[in-house]
DNA sequence: CTGTTCCATATTGTATACAGTCCCTATATC
DNA sequence: GATATAGGGACTGTATACAATATGGAACAG
C-alpha cells in the first residue's frame, strides 16, 4: 500500500485538514476498489501507517461508518462495508428519484466554468479507460455525478447524492461484474451534451437508463455468505423455490 | 437542565446505546428549542452531566457537526448551530424537492399501520399545540415528515429527508416568529388525508405549499448578530434602528 | 477422533494526562 | 484616557494507559 508515504507527504498542519486527510485517503481507497469489501481496519494498523494514534483513525472511521462505507461492530472493530442487495437496490432507487429530480435546477444553473470542467472529467474517465487505469476510471465515474449535483447550488442535496455516489461504487466492488464498470464511460458525455442543450426530459430518461444500466449489470447472486439462505437449503419443499419471510 | 437524570437514568448497558443515548438527547434538545442557536457546549460541562468522559462527548459532537446540528471550531469549542440565511434556503428548497419526489412512492407504500401512526402523530402535535407544549409540538412536527418519509421504504432517502427536517427545526429556532410553528399544524392533517386518497398532485402541491409557508414565515432581517453588519452601523446613512447583542 | 472448556492473545472502549491554543483582562506606556 | 502588550485561565487536540471483550488455539474429556 503507497498510503502512508501519501499520508505523511500532505502532513497538513491545522488539525481538521489532518482529519480530513485520513478520512479521505480511506474513503478514495474504498470507493476505487483499492480497499475490497469485508476488508478488516484495524485501529493500530492505521494509526501506525498514518502515523497518528488511534484517537484520529476513530474518527474517521465514525465518520465514515456514518457514511456507510465502513460497519463498525462493538469490540470487533472496523471493516470496509458490505452492502446486502437490498441496500443496494436502495441506494440506485434513490440514486435514480434524487438525480433525476436535481435535472431541472442543474439545466438553469448549467454555466461555462461548470461545463468545462464535467467536459474534462468525462475525458480524463474515458483516458483512464483506455489505458486501463481501473482505480482511477472509478474515481473519475464518481466525481462526474458528484461535480454535475453540485451545479445546483444546493449543498444539502449535493452532498447527498455525493454520498450516494460513493456508495454506489462500494456496491459494484460486491456485486459488479466487469462490465459494471466499463459500460458507464459513453453515457456520461450523452447525459452532459443533453444537459448542456436544455433537453430535460431525455436527461432525466438517459440518467434513468444509466443507472438502471449499471443494476442490471450487477450480480446478486454471488458467493454472498454472509447470511446464508437456510429456507433455500433447508426448507421442506427443497430447493425449488421458497418464500422468505420478512 | 433535567438532562443528567435523564442520561442517568437510562443508562443503557452496551456501549453503542450510550452514544446513541447521548447523540438523541442532544439533538433533541437542539431540535425543540431547548438549547438556542449559538449556545457553546463546553466538552467538560456535557460530559458531567451526562457522568461519561469527554471522549463519549467528543463522538457525539462530531456526528452532531456533520449533522449540521452543531458547528465545530479548531480549539474554540463546539456551540450549536446557527444556519446563515442561504442555507435556510438550501435547507428548505432540498426539502420542497425531496419531499415531493417521494410522493409516489410513498402512496404506493402506504399501509394501515402507517396511516394509524401519522395519525397519531397529527393527533398528538395537535394536542401539544392546544396545551402550549411548545417543545413537544416542535418535536412532533419533525416527527410527522420523518415518519411519513419512511413509507418509502428507502432508507438513504429517509435518513436525508431526516435530517433536513431537524435542520428546519435549527433554522425556526433562529429566524422564526410565533406564527412560525403554530401555522403548520393542519396542513399535516391535509397532507395525509391526499396522501391516503391517493392524490399525488394535490399532495405535492399541498407539501409544497406547507413548506413554502413556513419558509415566508421567517424573518431574516432579524437581530442577526454573528457578524455585525458595519454598513448598517457605521454606514453614512446612520442607525435606523441597533440592537443589543447578546 | 470429536467435541468442549479454558486460557492466552489481540483488539477495541473509555478515561485521563499533558500539551497547545485562544481569549480575556490587567498593567504599563504613551 | 486610550492603546498595546503580556500574563493567566479555560478549553480543546492528541496521545497513551488501562480495562473489557472477542477470538483462536491448546488441552482435556468423552
Amino acid at each position: 500500500m503507497a498510503m502512508e508515504s501519501n499520508a505523511a507527504t500532505r502532513a497538513e498542519r491545522t488539525p481538521r485538514n489532518r482529519d480530513d486527510t485520513i478520512h479521505r485517503a480511506l474513503s478514495e481507497a474504498i470507493v476505487d476498489h483499492r480497499l475490497a469489501p469485508g476488508a478488516r481496519l484495524p485501529e493500530d494498523a492505521l494509526a501506525e501507517a498514518f502515523e497518528v494514534s488511534r484517537t484520529s483513525i476513530r474518527k474517521a472511521l465514525q465518520r465514515l461508518a456514518l457514511e456507510h462505507l465502513v460497519t463498525l461492530r462493538t469490540n470487533r472493530g472496523a471493516q470496509v462495508a458490505k452492502p446486502s442487495p437490498d441496500e443496494a437496490r436502495e441506494v440506485f432507487a434513490a440514486r435514480r428519484l434524487a438525480e433525476c429530480a436535481l435535472v431541472d435546477w442543474v439545466v438553469d444553473a448549467l454555466g461555462d466554468d461548470d461545463l468545462t470542467a464535467l467536459h474534462e472529467l468525462v475525458d480524463r474517465e474515458r483516458r483512464a479507460q483506455a489505458d486501463g487505469a481501473q482505480h482511477e476510471a472509478i474515481q473519475l465515474s464518481a466525481a462526474f455525478h458528484i461535480r454535475l449535483a453540485r451545479v445546483a447550488h444546493n449543498a444539502p442535496f449535493a452532498t447527498f447524492i455525493e454520498q450516494l455516489a460513493r456508495r454506489s461504487s462500494l456496491v459494484i466492488a460486491v456485486y459488479g461484474s466487469a462490465s459494471s464498470v466499463g459500460c458507464e464511460c459513453g453515457d456520461h458525455g450523452e447525459i452532459l451534451a443533453l444537459l448542456a442543450g436544455g433537453e430535460r426530459e431525455r436527461a432525466r430518461q438517459w440518467m434513468t437508463r444509466h443507472l438502471e444500466g449499471i443494476e442490471r449489470s450487477l450480480n446478486f447472486d454471488g458467493e454472498r455468505r454472509e447470511t446464508p439462505d437456510f429456507n433455500a437449503l433447508f426448507g421442506r419443499h427443497g430447493p425449488t423455490q421458497t418464500a422468505s419471510e420478512e
